[in-house]
DNA sequence: ATAATAAACGCAAATGATTCGCAATATGTC
DNA sequence: GACATATTGCGAATCATTTGCGTTTATTAT
């Protein structure tokens, strides 16, 4: 089922009309399976033994990204980081600030105060990001 | 007092030890008064007519944020934009996805929450991340 | 007010993450 | 398996941000 979410983002691109190949396979595998919101320069280090260049890595996140199965971590230092995601649900993540683990949280907190928010500020709300950060329980002191 | 925050900011950085300056205080001024997330682009042409180095419109921004009187903006295009803000209250903001206006959401609504997210997670929770998107009323469709 | 002192500035060069051009290669299709 | 084309790897380019350094300025003490 780890293997399953992998092959949801490999049928979803290939849906899409994109091709399969090792590069963007091995990314997603990796997003996926570490569980961690990961740099371009960590998962370059991780597939060293592939020969997968640097380039194909940011080129597959940002491929990620505009089809919803990667998202950016909003705190971002010099390096973005990323989180592999499955479309479709909307949630949120929280992510260790030490190992960079990462855990869904399956729903939407929010959702019911964007009237109360709507109403005090006058703004329309068209969307949010929300990211918790924590400590996972390897890394708690 | 509109022209109060600005005082705050220059108080603060005073009261720690640091020279109220031209630049650091033209930036507070521009950051406070336009009440829009910008860059330091952004600030350094608001300000070309002061002959204010951008090098110093950065470390006027990391020491802002340092002290808590801005803070980075979460979605980040390829320009990091910076908000004011009033340190001790914890809050959020609103930003305006077309002219980067913002607006204080004037609490936080999710600290009732962190204990559910604590336990469905399995992490600590020590801070979040929250910001909404959408439109102000004069850029609204 | 003036001088002393360290912090902060402006400038220009350096850095470093990300992007791009292009020839070579791999993938999906027939 | 051969074809057409999307995608790759490589190295160079980009460009936001940072840094070194000599000069200026804000603050404190005469
Ligand atoms: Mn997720
Ligand atoms: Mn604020
Ligand atoms: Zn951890
Ligand atoms: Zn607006």
């Amino acid at each position: 089922m780890i293997r399953n979410m992998s092959h949801n983002s490999f049928a979803l691109l290939q849906a899409r009309g994109y091709k399969l190949t090792e590069p963007r396979r091995r990314v997603i595998e990796q997003l996926h399976d570490r569980r961690r919101a990961l740099t371009a320069l960590e998962l370059h280090q991780l597939l060293a033994s592939e020969g997968i260049s640097l380039a194909s890595i940011y080129r597959t996140l940002e491929l990620l990204v505009e089809l919803g199965l990667a998202e950016a971590a909003t705190r971002s230092g010099d390096e973005q980081r990323y989180i592999a995601c499955s479309p479709g649900q909307h949630h949120h993540h929280i992510v260790c600030s030490r190992c960079g683990r990462v855990a869904d949280i399956t729903e939407c907190l929010l959702e019911p105060f964007e009237d109360v928010v709507r109403e005090r500020t006058g703004f329309t709300i068209e969307s949010h990001t929300l990211e918790f950060h924590g400590y996972c329980s390897a890394c708690r002191q």
